[in-house]
DNA sequence: TTGACATATCGAATATAATCGATATAATGT
DNA sequence: ACATTATATCGATTATATTCGATATGTCAA
């Protein structure tokens, strides 16, 4: 966890809400599941189009802001089929916690 | 507390440095005390000149650091006399690792 | 009240971030 | 093979951050 990195990622208006509505996906993107592989849910994280979508910003923003998370480890991403999905990293997210209250 | 404000303030490897030494200033600010008024101790905060001297940037720019810092909420200042002593505003970051526990 | 010192502010140069449209890549269905 | 769709990458433009030296402001001491 390099946390200069993720302070960048998270001094961002558009990532942090990103980041607040992955942590309830099935409430912040309730079509999710369409076009869903049934192998596939909630736990894989959702799709780079619904995700742009909500954050009404340009395809290529979302995606390298999505890729810039992932690269600062708040996030990670599965490939299924022509669709990315991207989840939060709870267990970076904590680190950074303790990283907080313990280092800060 | 402005999570966005607080982030970006918290981008920046000296400024990062500056809030952890604050934490201990006796440990890493061992000199200060020699141009202090016997009313401002260690809890009163640390000058901006051994800042300075100790972050090896320019003047100007611990200042502006100092200053955005302050803005944030993460730091507080004292001004005695022709010094000014800074210090951390634990409330503040205690409210940020709530922040983070609850909402991110 | 003048000189020296600490800090703040200003103005400018350079570096990095934000953001987009265009294009490339990869998977899917016909 | 080809057209369509989803995502990634590229290249460019604009905005913001970094950082400095120079200068201004405020304080103290002689």
């Amino acid at each position: 966890m390099e946390p200069i990195g993720v302070f960048k990622a998270l001094s961002n208006e558009t990532r942090l809400r990103i980041l607040k509505w992955l942590k309830e996906p099935e409430k912040h993107f309730p079509k999710q599941g369409a076009h869903l592989p049934k192998e596939v849910n909630y736990k894989g994280g959702v799709c780079v189009g619904d995700i742009q979508e909500k954050a009404n910003v340009s395809q290529s923003t979302v995606s390298h802001y999505l890729n810039m998370m992932q690269k600062a480890g708040l996030l990670e991403s599965v490939r299924h089929g022509q669709w990315t999905y991207y989840r939060r990293n709870e267990e970076v997210i904590q680190q950074l916690a303790e990283y907080l209250k313990t280092e800060i």
